[in-house]
RNA sequence: GGGGAUGUAGCUCAGUUGGUUAGAGCGCCGGCCUGUCACGCCGGAGGUCGCGGGUUCGAGUCCCGUCAUUCUCGCCA
């Protein structure tokens, strides 16, 4: 018999009776009954009950394990009799009537009980990781994320594309997040950055003849965190192709995405066909350009309804061109205690309020629009607005109104809360959508210039000519995103594969050839020697996996995380250095007072 | 860096208007218990009420400061 377990705690039935058999796991829980003791071995297989009685050689040790003991136990299995087999567990029809058990590793008190996993605070769990990480829903969710990821690997090597690793130690990059620095021994005063993502690298391996790339690529960021962004490293499903265009990276790239959702969604629902919502409109109907598509609401343009009415509030504000009036559709919520608690809470956001109509039946039986603003603008207007609409007695609208570039985010959150107000979501679903044609350029308000909206690197629609002939704030390019229930989930584009256009592309933002060739050396370089058409996109692993464990938390599907401040509370980072090492490095402490 | 919320036993939390020796559940330790599976029963240990200052005859409770935790804004091409 193998020294340590004939079989896992998982897989013993009652075909095993009758067997002597040697298992190993922690003491999940003990019941002592004085005469007749019970342990809970646990393995990451599953959990069988252990039997000690008085008569067995092995009871005496049995009454000294605490909970998380490390044991191996032999015995024999036994069928349990019929009133006392356990329906919710798979072994629960045996037991094992113990002659021996080891220790193999005890258990100081614990300070993070396993059993029953109870809230504990973060930074206890994070300083014992290895005991949290024994608990069952952590445990599972990370065996969970093992799987997506071979799962997503399987995936894009069914579909031919060749994993690539990237350099870990490369060069900082001039445009986005804050690089993490490694100083150079040999190059003193020189620094080594992390890749915040191996864009560079990928687009270079299409110039290098490669066709299809992709790799489940580690990224660093030194930005603060939130909830669903790590701080410090997250994984990308990182991919690029040669000879494609827009349509060729989607519809490669949907059934990967779709057919990852699908195998772990446990049965949800799974969007068959994304929808690809160009950004304008996304921003228009959702008030987002990463909408929840859970929420069956819709914004439109209201407008004319308030035109010259008597609600001079926005009648007066329609006076300037560019400001409009947008409903938000809220289906059943026609209360006025609801309406009025959506106005506070717009308050409570620093805005004036938030306007709104709600319809109920009059004493007669007609419908008849209420509110304030139902008042000013009277029954006719006030009907037009509930026929665009579609609503009825019991729903109700609210309005926004102004320049729509200030008040969409806004739009957005009241269309978002009203959803998980009325509780109109389906939570149990997963939507995906492609997000399509967003802008080149954007206004930088604070240089008071135009800027890149995404990557640099992005091909802009119509190539050189659109970029000599369109207002660069108009301009889109081939860039997408893909959402599932409002978060983004992956991001990729074109690339521009063309050093004329390339240069006339950061002219306009305000780059020099001189600056393109000193920030993308490599690049410039590589662009100039028969560059492919060729694109691609990222898809953060983290959030997906994220959704498919149903927390919003991505803490609880990473294995050694961070905390808030960025340290790493069981391994002790970040450290000091010593002063041989600092020497090593060329480098001198300033030490913030 | 800004804003909000929260700090009471190892953990989750209660603690009245400022008034006797600060409590409960879980966990831990000891005892009892032969069918439990969230075992049960009895007992016990465990507290600088985050820290510092102030008001008061008296502060867990009120005031000021500070620190920590957490959410959020900035940030995240």
């Amino acid at each position: 018999m193998h020294p340590y377990r004939s079989h896992t705690c998982g897989d013993l039935r009652d075909s095993h009776v009758g067997e002597n058999v040697r298992l190993s796991g922690w003491v999940h829980r003990v019941r002592d009954h004085g005469g007749l003791l019970f342990i809970d071995l646990r393995d990451q297989y599953g959990l069988t009950q252990v039997v000690a009685d008085p008569d067995s050689p092995a009871f005496a040790d049995a009454e000294k394990v605490r909970g998380e003991w490390c044991v191996r136990v032999e015995g024999e299995v036994k069928a349990r009799s019929e009133d006392t087999i356990n329906e919710t567990l798979p072994t629960g029809k045996i037991e094992i009537f113990i002659s021996k058990l080891d220790v193999l590793g005890a258990s100081k008190e614990l300070p993070l009980p396993v059993f029953g996993e109870p809230d504990y605070p973060e930074d206890t769990r994070l300083k014992f990781r290895f005991l949290d990480l024994r608990r069952e829903t952590l445990h599972a969710n990370i065996l969970k994320r093992s799987a997506i990821i071979a799962s997503a690997r399987r995936r894009m090597n069914a579909i031919g594309f060749n994993e690539f690793q990237t350099p870990i130690l490369t060069a900082s990059s001039p445009e986005g997040a804050r690089d993490f620095l490694v100083p150079s021994r040999i190059h003193p005063g020189k620094f080594y950055a992390l890749p915040q993502a191996p864009q560079q690298f990928k687009q270079l391996l299409m110039m290098s003849g490669f066709d299809k790339y992709f790799q489940i690529a580690p990224c660093f960021r030194d930005e603060d965190p939130r909830a669903d962004r790590l701080p410090g490293e997250f994984y990308q499903l990182d991919m690029e192709m040669s000879f494609v265009e827009q349509e060729d990276i989607l519809t490669t790239m949907e059934p990967v995405i779709r057919g990852l959702f699908e195998e772990f969604a446990e049965g949800k629902p799974v969007t068959q066909e994304f929808p690809r919502i160009p950004y304008k409109e996304s921003l228009r109907k959702y008030g987002s350009d990463k909408p929840d598509l859970r929420i069956p609401i819709v914004m439109e343009e209201v407008s004319d309804h308030f035109r010259g009415s008597g609600f001079k509030i926005f009648a007066r504000m329609l006076e300037e061109g560019s400001n409009e009036v947008w409903g938000i559709p809220a289906k059943t919520g026609g209360a006025r205690t609801f309406c009025d608690r959506m106005n506070s809470w717009a308050q409570s956001e620093g805005q004036a309020g938030l306007g709104y109509i709600f319809w109920r039946k009059g004493e007669d039986g007609s419908l008849e629009g209420a509110g304030p603003l139902a008042k000013n603008i009277g029954p006719e207007r006030t009907e037009a607005i509930r026929t665009q609409l579609g609503l009825d007695a019991g729903d109700a609208c609210f309005f926004v109104a102004g320049d729509p570039k200030k008040f969409y985010d806004f739009a957005g959150r009241a269309r978002n809360r009203v959803g998980e107000e009325l509780n109109l979501i389906d939570r149990d679903r997963f939507d995906l959508c492609w997000i399509v044609d967003f802008p080149m350029y954007e206004w930088n308000e604070d240089e008071e210039k135009v800027d890149f909206c995404h990557n640099p690197f992005s091909m802009p629609k119509g190539a050189l000519e659109g970029l000599e002939n369109t207002d660069p704030l108009e301009l889109d390019a081939y860039q997408y995103d893909v959402v599932c229930n409002g978060y983004e989930i992956g991001s990729g584009a074109i690339r521009n594969h063309s050093i004329e256009v390339m240069k006339k592309a950061f002219e306009i933002a305000g780059y020099s050839e001189d600056v393109l060739q000193e920030r993308f050396g490599g690049m410039y370089r590589a662009f100039q020697y028969g560059a492919p058409p060729h694109g691609g996109m990222a898809a953060g692993m983290d959030r997906i996996i994220m959704l498919l464990c149903g927390t919003p938390n991505l803490r609880e599907i990473s294995l050694f995380p961070m905390n808030q401040q960025a340290q790493d509370l069981l391994m002790g980072a970040p450290s000091n250095a010593t002063n041989q090492q600092l020497r090593e490095l060329h480098l001198r402490l300033n030490l913030p007072e």
